[in-house]
RNA sequence: GGUGCCAUAGCUCAGUCGGUAGAGCAACGGACUGAAAAUCCGUGUGUCCCUGGUUCGAUUCCCGGUGGCACCA
């Protein structure tokens, strides 16, 4: 049987963890978490780490490992989890990864363009002058510097350009002369499988899941975190809500109101992210035993 | 029970001197190559409470209902 990685993805809320410590337990495998913010130690009530059972209970990577100080991206990400498969799949020829974050999962399954890596102070160079200047004169440069990208870029989004001016001053080479756009192919074979349900039971679990942190401490768990609320990991649902509530411009009420709703609209961008992948397979969370017969068959054909 | 006011989008409301309607919020749709729980773009989604009348034409005016609110009993 080739070694296999099963992915689990899914929106926020819908119930990835319990479904993939179930589908864990049931095949003895263990569990690579793909949430771009429970990697942060700091952050645990507002990111719905699993709780200490849970992890007690299947071997998790991944969760709460980096300190919100640290830098991290999609791109480690692949090359972290791709060090640490092989030795997963000395122990057992099936490895799960579940999570919510589309790009993530990707460059783990596709593979990113190899592209070299920049200092930050380039990046602050240019988020300076997007500051200051505009993103016209962005647009202007990045004109120069990579017209072919300039053609196909959204020129209304400030991080896409200054991305791609980062790598061309970097590197003094346009940044789409990186972009292959090949899907690379893996040593071993992907199982997609997607948890969703019906909308209106989305957003009744969502709000639910938020009244829950809520009573769990999110806001003294945001508290601690104030000083820290420049970093990018804490540009997140859940975190900057209460910021803005610490700082006195809305109150207790519409912040948990905000992260309800920012939550919801996060849960709709993931699931247009997946929308266009075909190779997913969609199952309803309750239905645990349809996924692991899915499984099954496709790993013995 | 009487009088008055109100009834328009999921919510709060604006508007149409009679030519089937629009704001805010919510919602919906999309993009995405090392910040991605980020960032960016697009879209009014409507038995204008119901019945009848006047009219070429009624969401708009009139009669009568129904529901809500206020006041008087």
């Amino acid at each position: 049987m080739d070694n296999t990685l099963i992915v689990i993805l899914g929106p926020t809320g819908v119930g990835k963890s319990e479904v993939a410590i179930a589908i864990a337990d049931y095949f003895k495998s263990e569990i690579i978490s793909a949430d771009s913010r429970q990697f942060y130690r700091e952050m645990k009530i507002g990111t719905a780490v699993p709780t200490d059972k849970m992890l007690q209970s299947i071997p998790h990577h991944f969760v709460q490992f980096k300190s919100i100080n640290e830098y991290y991206s999609a791109s480690l990400f692949e090359r972290d989890v791709l060090e640490l498969l092989p030795l997963l799949f000395e122990k057992n020829n099936l490895a799960i990864m579940a999570g919510g974050s589309g790009m993530y999962i990707d460059a783990v399954c596709n593979g990113i363009d190899d592209i070299p890596d920049t200092e930050p102070s380039v990046r602050e160079k240019y988020n300076a002058r997007y500051k200051e200047e505009g993103i016209q004169s962005l647009r202007t440069e990045l004109k120069i510097l990579d017209p072919e990208y300039y053609a196909s870029v959204d020129l209304r989004n400030h991080k896409r350009i200054i991305r791609a001016l980062e790598i061309c001053e970097t590197t003094g080479k346009p940044f789409s002369s990186f972009l292959t756009k090949k899907k690379i192919k893996r040593e071993f074979s992907i199982i997609k499988t997607g948890l969703t349900r019906n909308r209106a039971e989305l957003y009744g679990l969502i709000d639910k899941r938020v009244d829950d942190m809520i009573t769990q401490g999110l806001e003294q768990e945001a508290k601690t975190l104030v000083k820290y609320k420049s970093n990018n990991a804490l540009n997140s649902v859940g975190y900057k809500e209460f910021f803005e509530f610490f700082d006195g411009r809305i109150s207790r009420e519409k912040a948990i109101e905000l992260i309800k709703r920012n939550s919801r609209r996060y849960a709709k961008r993931q699931m247009t992210w997946w929308a266009r992948d075909k190779e997913i397979k969609w199952f309803n969370p309750e239905k645990v035993q349809d996924i692991i017969a899915y499984i099954e068959g496709m790993v013995r054909s």
